[in-house]
DNA sequence: TTGCAGTTGTCAAATTCATAACAGATTGGG
DNA sequence: CCCAATCTGTTATGAATTTGACAACTGCAA
């Protein structure tokens, strides 16, 4: 009987959707909107509104019933659950192009995700500076994380090396690793990996295009063949 | 009725886990190995065998029953059914940081989707070059996309014009969309856009981060508190 | 030849997730 | 004051996905 670890066993549908929310409240609170119901909020997402609030169901008392939600009281409650309502300090380990991106990125740090050191072996780029932080060699990672508790690592490595990375940020405390490189990493129980593999993506996106044009294919073959016999009139469509 | 778009109607969730079938079995055909059982491919993907036998099952006729799957032969069923059987041509739209690491990250040419071209308004990266391809004006996206047939085309542009872009790439013609602008886009029926928000990733990890946390702080207090009592062991993992 | 160990394809059960339905709460207008 | 309209929290239903189970098949060894 697992014990009910507060609002942390959520099915992961839902904690996926997490981010969109607040996403999209953080948008609202921006243009001055000061409440929102689940209908406006969900119809924007493009989701029904009954799995929104079943989703907030989760962690319930975001609105008192029979009012709409605030959206300032919405927005700080998704990221205290969310777990950024304090910035989570976090590294980037690998200067490559992709890593060297990522640290440019400013959306991280405006999300809650202060980039506190970005770290490469390579000589040629330790010392080069991104938006005034310099790469630093891969032998300070460890004091920099200690300094700075830092939460999260980003993995921007050849898949070669990813993971002895991952190996030396669990070392050093890390306990949530995203990891950009097309490897599976293996880590202790009480470390969160997500992978983000960009062609991974890419392969999904193309399995749908695929099915987009055979079906555009099949359908101008038929009418150029028997340009009238059946009305053959919905077009499929396929979204993500 | 829907009619039986062979093997179009399959559910996402097991279209996407077919590039990671395919990504395995490549890397699997790399290091010689020529033939695997479901449960061995399964084990290495941390899935159980019998869904992955039943992912295969939508398209059918891997192996003759009785016998393990030829790795050669799968990777080339998978890499017909994804679509890259033969290369998708793709553009990318948007030569910031993150455009350009994109352009520079060769795996897409390997996983079969060449970079035709890399666009952007700013005159002063339009024509450097980048592994050899000139970043191009955006006037030039409509000539190319005609000459080079791209299928997919990747939005590397800030949020306030990504729909433009998007727009202009679907008036040329390609049906799919790889959008990492943190925006929804509209596009008519026929085209599959897929989004990869970065900071969303983000923020799913964290919500486990902060799970793992929580626990560890909670189990350390029992600890601290009381002991002994009860034989509290179960370290709860969480992991993607 | 026969039995055995290993394998897939297939179907059914179990679990998870998404949607719908509705009771109870709140406000504003007549 | 009371009713209608709007809204959330919550529960129930329905759909999708995952998992388990097993028959049929293969090659190998005795």
């Amino acid at each position: 009987m697992k014990r009910g670890r507060q609002s942390c066993d959520v099915p992961d549908a839902t904690v996926n959707r997490l981010p969109l929310y607040l996403e999209k409240l953080k948008l609202l609170q921006a243009i001055g909107v000061e409440d929102v119901s689940s209908r406006q909020l969900a119809e924007s997402l493009d989701i029904k509104a009954s799995q929104l609030r079943h989703d907030f169901h989760y962690f319930g008392g975001f609105s008192r019933p029979g009012r709409p939600y605030r959206v300032k009281k919405l927005v700080s409650a998704l990221a205290m659950i969310i777990g950024i309502d304090e910035p989570v300090p976090t590294v980037i380990v690998g200067a490559g192009h992709l890593g060297q991106a990522l640290a440019n990125y400013q959306n991280f740090d405006l999300q809650g995700f202060p980039i506190r050191g970005i770290f490469d072996i390579n000589p040629k780029l330790v010392g080069l500076e991104i938006r005034g932080m310099p790469i630093r060699d891969l032998d300070e990672l460890e004091a920099v994380c200690a300094r700075e508790a830092v939460k999260i690592g980003i993995i921007t490595v050849p898949a070669t090396v990813a993971q002895q990375a991952a190996d030396r940020l669990v070392e050093c405390g890390v306990v949530g690793l995203m990891n950009f490189a097309p490897t599976d990493l293996k880590v202790p129980a009480g470390v969160a990996v997500r992978n983000e593999r960009l062609t991974v993506g890419m392969m999904s996106l193309s399995f749908k295009v695929k099915c987009i044009l055979q079906s555009q294919n099949e359908t101008a073959a038929e009418v150029e063949s028997e340009a009238e016999s059946e009305a053959e009139s919905e077009t499929e469509t396929e979204r993500e």
